[in-house]
DNA sequence: GTGGTCTAGACCACT
DNA sequence: GTGGTCTAGACCACG
């Protein structure tokens, strides 16, 4: 599941992965999440490296912990929609900013971005007449 | 000019600083690039911090040494060019996947990419006879 | 252990010497490697000179680092293998072309190694019935 | 001719070069030895590289310098000889250890030495009857 | 002047 | 405890 080679910590690439959880509805706010212990072995990673990971998410106030019952993702719906679009934005001014260093214009960018999308996910339903 | 905070050390930042000034053509192929200390001083960093991140360039065979002269960037116009290719196409799919994780539809995050292009890039007034 | 007057690096004497151990098998596959500092102390070299070491072998494929836990040994045996030959047949055609360079005939050479190595290497009494 | 990138210089190679020309031969006991421009431009190096390798073998007795005439290689024929012999002896025992090092017997380096020998200078005057 | 190596020592992040 | 990074500063070899 992880890149135990990156130079990007571990416990750091599973923030990321419970936060996409979270942010794509896939953990909904309320909702109990799992226990370290089973955290640790489904990922195969270190008990403290998850401990680690949700210390971390609870400072940023996405989960918060009861004690001797668990940890729970925040009701406040409103901070994960923000969340959500504050991720995305990083992630697109990031992209944006390293292809302007690579040289590319505004122009190429989109076509290019536009390209990916395109193979990446195909046109499913490509119902006759399509998308006109 | 580079992140001393980010987890991301300054010898690789500095790596992606040259790549893009080679990609980029503001280095071009052959040229030869300042030396270490020059370097050192123009990012305010360690002389050896530069060696690192001009040594791994050089291992990727961007760069090579000519002993007591200086280092050149590489005479090899086709690597450069699908360096660039290769570099461009890992950023978008970096945001891909992240935008996919966050539960983006390639839709939305195609629209989110041309929005933030044209703020950062504003259309400059795209009046038909444009810039003459 | 090592010459610290000679021209060619300790960095790079250490890395023959752990290829050696390798190679040889003095150093399993898969087998976990001293720390750096361990073997710092025990070849009495700077710590960063053994990383550096380390650092390249490990790009070279032949060590690997788990985070916080240390460096370990490849486990495709079979590239240690490849690695054996190859650096056998490196040392020979060395040996090859100084020879020839120092104007010795094919058979000259033969007749040297394989006294030297009769010297180095007493025919420790081969009696027939042999060892036992 | 010479390794611009190697870590050995190349001043070093230089006199290796000599070397080899004056124990094998082709550069006879006292003769006279181009001038340091004629041998800088024949080896595309710089002429001070050229000078320092001169130097060197000149303090190592190898050759000799007759004011305003030139340089000129030693007359004792028998420095030479031993020259030749020593050099041969420190090449072999370098292989030998290197061998060893790999964990290659004596008998299989003799074969590996043999083996290289006989593929790199093929039998050429294989008469018919041969070597029997 | 150039790059390369090495040391000493500090600090950090991770598990 | 582990490895990774960075600094400061020294010394060297090369051209």
């Amino acid at each position: 599941m992880f890149n135990f080679q990156a130079t990007i910590p571990i416990y750091s690439q599973l923030m990321d992965e419970i936060k996409g959880q979270i942010v794509s509805g896939r953990l909904v706010a309320g909702a109990r999440i799992d226990s370290i212990r089973e955290l640790a072995t489904f990922y195969a990673v270190n008990p403290n490296t998850v401990q680690r990971a949700l210390l971390e998410l609870e400072r940023e106030g996405l989960l918060s912990t009861q004690r001797a019952t668990g940890k729970f993702v925040t009701e406040d719906e409103n901070m994960i929609r923000e969340l959500r679009s504050k991720l995305a934005e990083e992630q697109i001014n990031k992209l944006l900013t390293a292809m302007k260093t690579l040289g590319f214009s505004a122009e190429e960018t989109r076509e290019l971005v536009a390209h990916a999308l395109a193979q990446s996910a195909p046109p499913e339903a490509s119902v006759k007449g399509g998308d006109l």
